[in-house]
DNA sequence: CCCTGTTAGAGTCGTTTTGACTCTAAGTGA
DNA sequence: TCACTTAGAGTCAAAACGACTCTAACAGGG
């Protein structure tokens, strides 16, 4: 027989070998890139005050507080620094290479949207500040690769699952969910084809008002379906 | 200006408070079902041996060790508990709600696809055993649920990319393949359309031999390209 | 040696999905 | 009334997909 562990989630080690864990968060708004105007993805960011990397830009995040589920743990970081609550937070990965920090330390990642309306009110706090997130400097740690494999994911993520809608605000035309999804991949978007693909996976609701005032024929607005009333076996 | 945390991945925080961190692993082999003789989805679980939840079964796991690296760390477990190699392994997720453990405990899953044909020395570990995952018992914690979430993104994941060989030896015949998906999906696949679709993906190649006597046209021998050999852009 | 049973592997065909494109609807402003 | 703009429906050909057929190539039994 072989000398196994057993297993065990439940384990007690002594402190001094221990490995500290942290929560941080990839936030994505939608704004307009201050070049081009276009509609871009941002992400806020938080200069270090203390070492390593003293100075340096990071992700937000913190310590994981004893009462705090790992998802309420990044929602409050992803408040503190940016004011905002997310209207989309989903897990990205958990990151604990030996060498990524110069002392140990696990960092769990949660990305999450937040809506383009809110987005005013973000600058409030010092030591914050907003980037597009291709133009990012180098940052603190190993967030530079967590900020790359989030947006790798985000941007896969819109095109099979409706995630767009995070950016919005509750009713919105189909042109301006096609122009989140334009500014996730980075390409235009066909708006005849899009709509018949969108409707068709039985998401979206019309509400039945429409925007005026347009100079143009009146868009409808949509809203996304509750999930129990959305087309599922 | 609001008071914010300083988003880092750095901190310290007093022994008493912190949390507990485990990695733990659901392993996957392929082995023919007791009843029906069909290739099935086979994972081992560990007996517990202290509180809380002693006597239940559990998923392999442990402390994560100070120079280890989280998937190392999986690696390890796996390795300890049933004494084989994993062929694919990939992070599943990070559970760490309050309320999943007595005390505060952070799991980060990985999971594991190994071989059939190392499957024979599997079994010399004491107090570990293997269970058809589809009739797994009441298990400690919340790894009931884990091992749900880990059979759905396996069976997610292997029909769009190609894992399946980790259930395989480097070479196999289409047969084979088919086998492991069908056993993975729980249903029939028609070897026709199979065959057409796997070899459109342009990751698997011929190895130019053949299994011989089977009592019927020899099928060929394939192989998985390095990743630099496939159709890509 | 031929016949049968079995799986390998190529090919067919109709349906569905997708991308590129056209055409009409419905508003504003000149 | 006309020009302009976007909404939204519709067309069409290419590609993908599922169900199916047909021939190839072995072993084993008469």
């Amino acid at each position: 027989m072989t000398l196994i562990n057993d297993g065990q989630d439940h384990v007690t080690s002594p402190a001094a070998t221990r490995v500290d864990l942290a929560v941080s968060a990839v936030v994505f708004a939608l704004r307009p890139h201050p070049v081009t105007g276009e509609p871009t993805i941002w992400l806020p960011l938080v200069k270090r005050i203390r070492e390593p990397f003293l100075g340096q830009w990071a992700l937000p995040g913190g310590p994981l507080a004893p009462d705090d589920d790992l998802a309420t743990s990044a929602a409050k970081s992803l408040n503190q620094t940016t004011g905002l609550k997310p209207r989309y937070l989903e897990q990205l990965y958990a990151f604990g290479n030996v060498n990524r920090s110069p002392d140990r330390v696990v960092s769990i990642v949660y990305w999450a949207l937040v809506r383009a309306d809110e987005d005013s009110r973000a600058d409030t706090a010092e030591n914050v500040e907003w980037f597009v997130a291709d133009e990012i400097p180098e940052l603190a740690f190993d967030h530079n690769d967590i900020v790359s494999y989030a947006l790798t994911r985000l941007r896969n993520k819109i095109t099979w699952s409706p995630i767009a809608h995070g950016f919005l605000n509750d009713t919105f035309t189909l042109a301006e969910l096609r122009s989140v999804h334009e500014a996730v991949l980075g390409r235009q978007l066909d708006p005849a084809n899009f709509r018949r693909q969108i409707l068709a996976d039985g998401m979206l609701e019309a509400t039945g008002s429409f925007v005026t005032g347009t100079s143009h024929r009146p868009p409808a607005l949509y809203r996304f379906m509750a999930r129990n009333k959305r087309n599922e076996p």
